[in-house]
DNA sequence: GGGGCTATCCCTACAACGGG
DNA sequence: CCCGTTGTAGGGATAGCCCC
């Protein structure tokens, strides 16, 4: 509505939250009291007021902005409040560690220093290169515990990597013997100390070694930067948004699959599914329904039916199976 | 620890039969 | 004729075992 609104009085928004728009300042006022007649109290309250004065707006995705102050050619952040967001980065660790508290607010000094050319992709380079982007996780399933097998062996428990403990990542750069290889590494509070010592890779358990193994910090960063808004239309400027056409559905319910593999597996889009809701539409079903469905005899169906009705389980996996949910449930 | 073999289980296809 | 039931055969997946 905000953005509707906006275009009517021929202004865009820079972008947008949940409960917030960052638009022109002299548009503020008029749009905060288009809201108004939506205040669900008995007294007027602003539903929308203006907040943040005259700063400026750098953007480069979904989530990955700065508001700041710039005169005589600095850079200048709010002081009370963070107003720059590093998502996607995040999950970093500080890689200046005991020396620069604020590292967020480095980097994003020195991205906005690169678009006001103030500095070049080779400063960039020269300062960040010996640093290295490394992620701090925790050791959150089975899964991830047997990882760290090898480099239990032998050793005392105490010294061992145990459930729940953390442990250090970086990011492949170097493909040996068609597998990326991704470091993985006791938790240390001197981070970075970790690329120069021994790591086993993620996917062999290898132990290896070596610097080359790690992901410059310069590298992510400039990465970072030139990241695409993938949900709006255009490269620079103002985009526009993106049209959406639904070509299926998919039936979510309220059981999630391998619920006990999700925090390391949350890549693909996540589909739930009730299984008492396919058992119950799959007795309902008729050999005549079933047909049509594309299971062609009718002992199929009674032999899924006995199967539900003696173990009160159904293999969602099977070839007869999979037809009927396709159908089903869209 | 990996590869190959085998027993076993699960699933589907097909046939036959009986009841309504 | 439709539907449910039962028996049999065979394919595919998997676990367990053996060997190297």
């Amino acid at each position: 509505m905000a953005e509707a609104r906006l275009k009517e009085l021929g202004a865009i928004h820079a972008y947008m939250d949940t409960d917030s728009v960052f638009v022109p300042p002299d548009k503020a006022q008029e749009l905060a009291e288009f809201f108004q007649p939506l205040n669900p109290y008995n007294m007027d309250i602003p539903l929308l007021k203006p907040e943040k004065k005259d700063l400026w707006f750098y953007g480069i995705a979904s989530k990955r902005y700065a508001l700041y102050y710039y005169e005589n050619g600095k850079i200048k952040f709010m002081e009370d409040e963070r107003s720059y967001k590093l998502h996607g980065l995040g999950h970093l660790t500080n890689p200046f560690p005991n020396s620069v508290e604020d590292w967020q607010a480095e980097i994003w000094q020195d991205i906005l220093k690169l678009h006001y050319r103030l500095i070049t992709e080779r400063d960039i380079e020269e300062k960040y290169s010996n640093l290295y982007a490394i992620s701090q996780l925790t050791v959150s399933t089975s899964i991830v515990l047997s990882r760290f097998k090898k480099l239990n062996e032998r050793k005392p428990w105490k010294e061992q990597i145990k459930p729940f403990n953390f442990f250090l990542v970086s990011f492949q750069v170097i493909i040996e013997d068609d597998k990326a290889v991704k470091p993985l590494a006791p938790f240390t509070k001197d981070y970075q100390k970790i690329v120069y010592e021994p790591f086993i890779d993620y996917d062999s358990g290898e132990v290896k070694e070596g610097s080359q193994y790690f992901k410059p910090l310069s590298r992510t960063i400039l990465h970072y930067v030139e990241h695409m808004e993938n949900k709006f239309d255009g490269d620079i400027g103002v985009l526009k948004r993106k049209h959406i056409q639904a070509e299926g559905l998919v039936y979510i319910g309220k059981e999630a699959n391998n619920i006990e593999d999700q925090p390391l597996d949350v890549i693909g889009a996540q589909v739930f599914v009730n299984e008492e809701e396919i058992k119950q539409k799959i007795l309902g079903l008729t050999p005549e329904e079933a047909r049509k469905l594309g299971v062609k005899h009718r002992s199929t169906l009674k032999r899924m039916k006995d199967r539900i009705m003696k173990d009160g389980k159904i293999s969602l996996d099977t070839k007869e199976v999979k037809k009927l949910l396709n159908r089903i449930l869209t």
